[in-house]
Formats: C-alpha cells, structure tokens, sequence
DNA sequence: CTGAAAGCGCTTACAG
DNA sequence: CTGAAAGCGCTTACAG
C-alpha cells in the first residue's frame, strides 16, 4: 500500500507538498508539481480516502436511508439518486431498513457525521424524536416522499392524486368507486390515507361516499391486493371501478378481475399509481409520479446544501401528478360516456 | 461532536479503557465498565467511523460496482446483496458505472482498500488489465454474472440456458427459430454470444441452424427489441418463435407481434430469459435465473472471506435454470405437439 | 486492569 | 514556495 510517505520520499519533498499538489493547491512550483506528479504517477499512487475524511471531517459520501424491500417504485427512485450524483466526488452508502422494527436504529448510524455528509431519506417518515435527532446531528438531509417538517423534501400531493384518479373515472361514469390501499408497516407511509381523502373528497363532490365494505387495506404486494381484489368483486354488489393505491396492487386486482372472468374495462375499471414499467405493460391506466426525477432533484438540492454548509430550508417540492389514461379504464356499463364529464348525471 | 475523549474525561479513565468497553475487550473491571458505559449513554457517544477504520485500516464497507441503468434484473441481484448483507456490520456502498466509457476509472476506486473492504462485481466483465489490477490490490472480490477467472463467482450456464430455451421450443415442433439479442455496450457482457451458441448447439442436433437473417441483435431494452422483431416478423419467411435475450427485450418481441395482429402463441412462440416480475405479468415464457439468489450467495460468501482473511478460492458457482411455462409458448402451427417431445418428428 | 503513547494517512496553519 | 509539526478520533502494544 503506497502512502504519502512513499511519494513525498521519492520526489524528494516533504509530505505536506504532496498534500498541496494532490489538492491543486496553487501555491507550489511547477517544477515540484511536475515531479510529485511523476512520483506519484510511477507508483500508482492514491489516497486513502478515510485518512483524508478522518482531516478534513468530511467523508464525501451521502448516506440513503430506504426501506428497499417494500415497493418497486424505490428502485427507481434510487437510480435518479445515483444519476444526480453522477458527477460529483461522492459516494453513495445505501442502509437499508427492511421492516419497521428496526426503527430504533434507523437513523442512528447514517447520522454520524463522519459516515455520511448528507442523508436522503427515501419514504419514511421520521418519528418527532427522529426528527429531533436528524436536527440536532446537522447533517444536511434531504427528504423524498415523506411529509416531514423541517426538512427540504420532494413530494407528491397525495390527496390531489387520489382526487384526479377519482375524478377520472367519475367522469367516465362511475359511482360506485372502491379502494384497495396499503398497510403501514411502520415506516410512517401516509399515501394511503392520504389517497383515500381525495377519493372520499371527489366522491363526495357527486354526492357519493367511499362505502366501507368497498374500502380495503392489505400490507403491499400483488398477491395480497388480489385477494382484497376477490372478496370485494365477488360481492352482488361489486365496485364497478377500483382504485388501487400502486401499480403492483393495480395488477393484483387485474388478476383478480381475469380470475373471476370480468372484463377490463367492460366490466371493471381500475386505476393504479405510480407509473411503473409494469403499468405500461399490461397497459395499465394509472396516476403517474415522478420517481426516477424524485431521486434525481433530491440528490442535485443535497449537493447545493453542502456546497453551502447551509442547513436547507425546509421548503417542499411538489413534483406533478398526470394521468396516464391506457387500457383499463372506461365507461361505466351501460352508460352512455359524458361529453363533459363535469357536468355530471341528473 | 462528542468524541472519546469526553466520554473518557466523563468517566475518569484514559480514552484506552473507553476503546476496550467500546470493543468488549475482556480486560476491564465490571466497575469501570459500567462507570464508562454510563458515561456512553448520557452523552450519546458513538465511535467514528473513520477514525476507527483509519486505525484499523479496515472501513466496515464493501461496495459494489454495478452497471445500474442497464438491465432490470440487477435491482434483484442489489436485492439479495443487501439481503446478504442485513445482519453484518458491513455498509453497502455503490458505484454506477452507466457506461463503458468509464472503463479507465471503472475500478481504480473501490480498489483503494480503505475504501472497502471488499468488492462485488456485478455482469461486468474485466479486462485482462483491469482482473491484475484487482489481485494487485488484494482486496477480496466476489463476482456475480461474469465469466472471471481468479475470483470466486456466482453465475449461470448461458450455453446451457440457451440449450434449454430452444430445446423448449423445439420440443414444441418449431424449426425456424429467430433470436433477439444484446450488444455489449463495452462491459464485456458474454450472456448473448453464450446463449446462441446453445441455441445453435440445439438446432444443430436436429440439423438445423440458425438463419442469419433471423439472428438480430441492438442495445439492450424493449423499444429496440420490438424494431429488431418488427423487421424479423414481417420477413415472408418469418420465424415460429423467437427466442430473446431478456425477459424485457421478449417482452419487447410481444408487442411486435400485437401490432402485427399475430397471436401468441398461435401464430408465434416467445421465450424470454430471467424471470423477472414482469414476466409474470404479462405471462411470459422463460428461462429463470435466481437473480436474488446471486447477490444474496455472493454477499454471504463474501463476508466469509474477510472472516477467514483468505483470499478467495476462486471457485465457479453455477447456478440452477429452469424453463418456467407460461403462456407465451405452444405448437408450431398446423403441427400436433408430440406426446414425448424428445421423439422428435421424422 | 489501566494509562500514556505511538501510529493509522492525510490536511493545514505556522514558520521560514 | 515548502518543510516540520500538530491534529483529526480512534486502536493497540507496552509498561506498570
């Protein structure tokens, strides 16, 4: 393992001039600079990254605290990470936090100072005492898909977007609208109920309600939603359309649908979030997000924070919500489809 | 900041005796201990990271070099990785190469020992230079889906794969078999050349080969795929089946033929490679690979070898393929499939 | 059992 | 411009 020591010998300079070349200090001849560079060239030397961390108190990584098992949609959200950091001397150390009882830990290691520079935390909502502690540590954090005070963070209107799903298919005709929605395995995720709000608000612009027997939650995953899926389309009085709170919950409902031979959209409509690569897929109609852009924006705000060692004002971006109308939504049956959906029946 | 050295002034003891309480050094009266400890918790010490890792010259990291954009099936084998990983005290540490561009660079950083430990490499195969520079550095290296010699590995038999996937549409009475593959965009991937060479192998033990023009390979992904298939698919002397390097590029295959109005498997025969979710989705037939699998059995073995210090045995893993039948395959057309397939017709 | 000291490999004032 | 030295926060022989 070549050190500073092995250049600063063979150059015949003292280490602290090795530092200064290393570092583009100006302030050094070209003449020495010509030959550390040569010593260092011929020994193939680089330096230690903790030693010079361990100096400068800066580790030049940024911590993404991600619960990496639950959702698909994260992994896109990763990847706009990494592209926004593509270009800067950072590394990316992923702690992944798989189940909620973890929580005690969680923000324990990546908020020493010295693992991470900056912290992204991707869809968990910190607990106030987490908060506190995330405050009180300094680090600069960024926070994706979670509604956390006192941090800058990139969002999603929840409630907007489970009114535009709703919208959409009220305005092809449906009324009696249900919900298949997650179960918070402890990380703080609050899209469900959030959707649900603008579901219940949307409906009950038309006069309608979100019925309980029609209002389903399940821990995530196609599987489950399926069988939620079953249960509320073997009912007499079955939904004539479904709003699933994600893609992968969407398909699980689709697959229900094909089990219990309903045509989609003939006989049922359904409506997803997030846009994943599966949705376009199987041509599933869903309120789009921007994932990939989620990690991408929080990724490029992080490094400004540390170029200016500035805390981060705690401002929240609101990313758009779009409908991506595909094929498994439309009208009602037996409806004749609205010219202008606003104008609404009766 | 708090630091050793306030823990050790709390306590009344040198910063030694907090390190040996820190590393449950066996040395240390059950009293001071408890004083120490005493002292760790009101003041919510915890240890540097680097500190520690510039004194024992080992960061508690390893990192794994990835081509992360390219294909959907390395999200799964990051999976099991993590998975491998979740009760060790390591950190995971990412480094994205998107590019082949990057080759120079490719693994001049996560070589350095002290920035990890230990590496995984993930479908990128070294060049000659770069597997030296690897062993130079001593750093033990596990690889995953690349053909490396030196290192242990974990990987897949690709002739194999390709045998199997075109033995399975063989045994379905098709002859004219068409293949859609990948270009190495300059990471040394060798999973299609391998695979053709097994599908070749197959058609050649009935005699017959591969045409080629029905032997078409682009950059990996769907839209491209579906162009390459467009073009086969509309030859007047088009293939029965296509048999595609990735799920995601079959899938790709799958739309040419709905807008061509072909049916599958009626009027064409798709079979893809990896089983990944989407797969399952759409009812793709396909050659699965335990993607999880991978990265959790390389992470573990992994860990074994910076327990044993050793430097790796270097040691192929083959793992298990397996045809998983869905719908996306069936009889040749105007042929009634043989009760025992490996009859072979005439 | 425990403290003082050296050392890990850098960076950065401080002199000169 | 450049070298010697202190310091970053730990670990670990070495004495005692």
């Amino acid at each position: 393992m070549t050190t500073i020591k092995d250049v600063a010998a063979r150059a015949g300079v003292g280490i602290g001039t090795v530092s200064r070349v290393i570092n583009d200090h100006p302030s050094v001849t070209a003449d020495t600079r010509a030959r550390v560079k040569d010593a260092i060239a011929t020994l193939d030397y680089h330096p230690s990254r903790v030693a010079r961390a361990l100096s400068r108190q800066r580790s030049n990584s940024i911590a993404v605290v991600v619960p990496f098992f639950t959702h698909t949609s994260l992994t896109e959200r990763v990847r706009g990470i990494l592209t926004g950091l593509a270009d800067s001397p950072f590394e990316l150390v992923v702690f992944n936090v798989d189940h909620g009882g973890r929580r005690r830990e969680r923000f324990a290691r990546p908020t020493r100072r010295d693992l991470a520079d900056g912290l992204l935390i991707v869809s968990i909502t910190p607990s106030p005492e987490e908060s506190q502690r995330l405050h009180d540590s300094r680090i600069p954090t960024v926070v994706i898909d979670a509604d956390t005070d006192g941090f800058p963070s990139f969002c999603v209107d929840d409630v907007t977007g489970g009114r535009m799903a709703a919208e959409h298919l009220i305005g092809l005709g449906h009324r009696r609208i249900g919900f298949i929605g997650d179960v918070d395995p402890g990380f703080g995720f609050t899209s469900t109920p959030q959707r649900r709000v603008g579901l219940i608000q949307a409906l009950a612009a038309i006069g309608e309600e979100l019925h309980p027997e029609l209002d389903r939650v399940g821990p995530h995953g196609r599987a489950v939603a399926r069988e939620l899926a079953l249960e509320m389309l073997e009912r007499p009085d079955r939904p004539t359309a479904i709003f699933a709170h994600s893609d992968t919950q969407a398909i699980g409902v689709l697959e229900a649908s094909a089990q219990l031979g309903l045509d989609v959209p003939g006989d049922l409509s359904v409506i997803g979030f997030d846009d994943i690569e599966a949705a376009e897929l199987v041509g599933l109609t869903t309120v789009r997000q921007p994932l990939f852009e989620s990690g991408r924006l929080a990724a490029v705000r992080l490094l400004e924070l540390l170029d200016n060692g500035a805390p981060g004002e705690s401002i929240t971006t609101m990313l758009p919500l779009e409908i991506v109308d595909r094929r498994t939504t439309g009208p009602v049956a037996g409806v004749v489809r609205q010219a202008h959906p606003t104008d609404g029946p009766e």
